[in-house]
DNA sequence: CTGTTAGCGCCTTCAG
DNA sequence: CTGAAGGCGCTAACAG
């Protein structure tokens, strides 16, 4: 059928005018005005035509593309996922096509996408995930040369220009790149934390995890450990560092021996858990406690949920034996049972944010979202009890 | 610092040759060969200057981008954002950009997506989610006039586009567009079932829904009823025939009135199965049973969770009082209590597959996917019992 | 208000 | 094997 697209061209003749006049008339351009007549005549032929422009080609002539770049860690964990949708509404509604890049949390990749985006002329760009800390996160395999197989080294795709761009980038390389884009005039958001002043939604996650802590406080729990996530990660750090200043506030501080590092995934939540227990059961000797803390605050919903299924493996009970918090709320989580008392995080809706303020939508360079305590079942009220 | 992106131009003057030698050194165009020394100082220039090429500048030139759309109805389902997760990663192997649409849903929106893609010369376009069988889903707007307002019809955005779609486009228009796209050169997968004789990575959804129900049957169930989606949804009635035959076929068929239909949500999964719960107390007058089936199958996990939710909520238990299970195994709903007795489909392989489909590796245009049974908690087995 | 004319950055015939 | 020249589809100065 129709097989080569229709061009503007064909358009304006179909419609009897000048190219100009059907550019114009399709578009119309800021300044310029067309006859109403002829706007009809040229909008007739277009939709006779089933005329729509490429593109490719607007994006080079305006030398700004239509794309919106979304970065994220992995789009198959459900806190990107849904930021993700809620960047996917604001960004049709904007007109803008979303370009999506799953990280997999190689650094590396995230810059070559920045880069990327730079040199595509993307509109705007959306960062989301916790920011790591310098160390940077190095791929799994440490290819070796900067340049090894053939025609390498400039590259005409993210892959290869994630790939040499070697184990960890220098810190600071992001902020650059990102800088340089927004030079560029393009859009910059970050969703988490801040980078240098670029602008962000901001979650506050040391202040949600402090109301946790003192909600938690206040149902009469005393002896607490944190799944505490891996080092050098923003996020999991404030959540940590928040819910742990609450309670020394309080007067139940907690132990730093409770404070166990691990990954920010499900299976981080399950190996820490199980690891409290067998500690609690004296299984590795040598240890402090003996017994089990009263509630264990995972730093997300996904390693809360792996934590109770530690606990479940162990042949204990949530909350009978022990009480889980997680963060995030998210929804694909909520009808866990026991349910997870968390803090919830407006996910999608942060997706949005980020998505308006990268278009510039608004004065304000920060937003700051706040998440709201949610208290269930993994977290019963304690009956009194004496010091 | 520096602005305007570096252009091939620079290069070939950095390196003292002709844009052309520059751009076959640094691309190895198909043809013509570069003699070694001058392509070093081509590469060691571009290099040098942090060149990168224009991906909308090449896309113009070739006729053909570097972008692979992926369509998927929601991305914050698990489901999909699991599958988008595997073609993430197969599009970054082939050094595609991708670029993602979430239609919520809409058919009108999908549309316009595919349309886009052709428009854009996208290298492939793969589409995700139960295709709906012709009755179209339409916005929740009933958007009126073809083209309401101001300088709408011919958009230049997939927005308008797909307002001005109407609130359902006609049946067989997807798969005209999908057959368009194809001719004009762009690579085309399905996920889930076939349109026509499309590529597609076909889900085995009757075939794994019918080994559940013979597993379960098994396991000593007889009496099942059926949370079965919506009314026009292919791979939910895909689920809902092979699960209902399977069982027909064993002697216990599950009679009409036990396959409710419903969304193919959580919300969907609660209420119906609150349905059922009210039903079997009577609570709602006139219905046949007066009990409640040993077992409901939800036909996805989603759903499911939701209709475990409705069961606690009524203060009943999972399995003592109904056992559950659902269908695709979605990892985070992996650890929920009592574990989920569901179908297994490797979700990011699909995404994967998908993708290598799309792009042509291998000639074959139809590959299937079997899940495979998964028996947890949620599905005992039976104590025997008599008829 | 409309039409003509240059390019945008790159690839690819063409000559040399 | 290399360089010069044209064009992809569209927009944005320019004239008219």
């Amino acid at each position: 059928m129709s097989d080569a697209p229709v061009t503007l061209s064909q358009v304006a003749r179909e419609a009897g005018v000048s190219l100009a006049t059907a550019s114009r008339a399709i578009n119309g351009s800021a300044t310029r005005s067309v006859r109403e007549d002829l706007r009809e005549r040229v909008l007739e032929a277009a939709r006779r035509l089933a005329y729509s422009p490429d593109p490719s080609a607007q994006a080079m002539a305006r030398g700004r593309t239509t794309a919106l770049g979304l970065v994220v860690h992995d789009i198959a964990d459900p806190y990107f996922s849904t930021i993700a949708a809620g960047v996917a509404r604001a960004a049709e509604r904007a007109g803008l096509i979303v370009t999506l890049a799953s990280t997999e949390h190689s650094s590396a990749r995230e810059l070559a996408f920045v880069e990327l985006a730079r040199r595509q002329r993307s509109r705007a760009i959306i960062l989301a995930g916790g920011r790591l800390e310098p160390e940077g996160a190095g791929g799994s395999d440490g290819g070796s040369g900067a340049d090894a197989p053939g025609a390498a080294g400039v590259s005409q795709t993210a892959t290869s220009a994630a790939d040499d761009a070697g184990p960890a980038s220098e810190p600071g390389a992001l902020e650059a790149a990102l800088n340089a884009f927004q030079e560029a005039g393009g859009g910059v958001a970050l969703v988490g934390q801040a980078i240098g002043g670029l602008p962000v939604v901001e979650i506050a996650n040391a202040d949600g995890a402090a109301d946790l802590a003192r909600a938690l406080h206040e149902h009469g729990y005393r002896r607490f450990a944190v799944l505490a996530g891996p080092d050098g990660h923003r996020t999991a750090a404030d959540r940590t560092a928040g819910f742990t200043a609450a309670l020394a506030e309080l007067g139940s501080p907690v132990a730093p021996d409770d404070v166990l590092t691990c990954p920010f995934t499900r299976d981080g939540g399950y190996t820490a858990m199980r690891d409290l227990i067998e500690r609690a059961d004296g299984a590795t000797p040598g240890e402090s406690t003996g017994r089990l803390p009263e509630l264990v605050f995972a730093v997300n919903d996904v390693m809360a949920v792996g934590a109770m299924a530690a606990v479940r493996d162990a042949g204990l009970s949530v909350p009978d034996d022990v009480a889980v918090a997680g963060f995030d709320d998210i929804h694909t989580l909520r009808d866990v049972s026991p349910g997870l008392t968390t803090v919830r995080i407006p996910l999608a809706e942060v997706g949005e944010l980020a998505t308006e303020l990268a278009l510039g939508r608004g004065e304000q360079k920060r937003t700051a979202v706040r998440g709201e305590v949610v208290l269930r079942d993994s977290t019963p009220r304690r009956p009194a009890e004496g010091a």
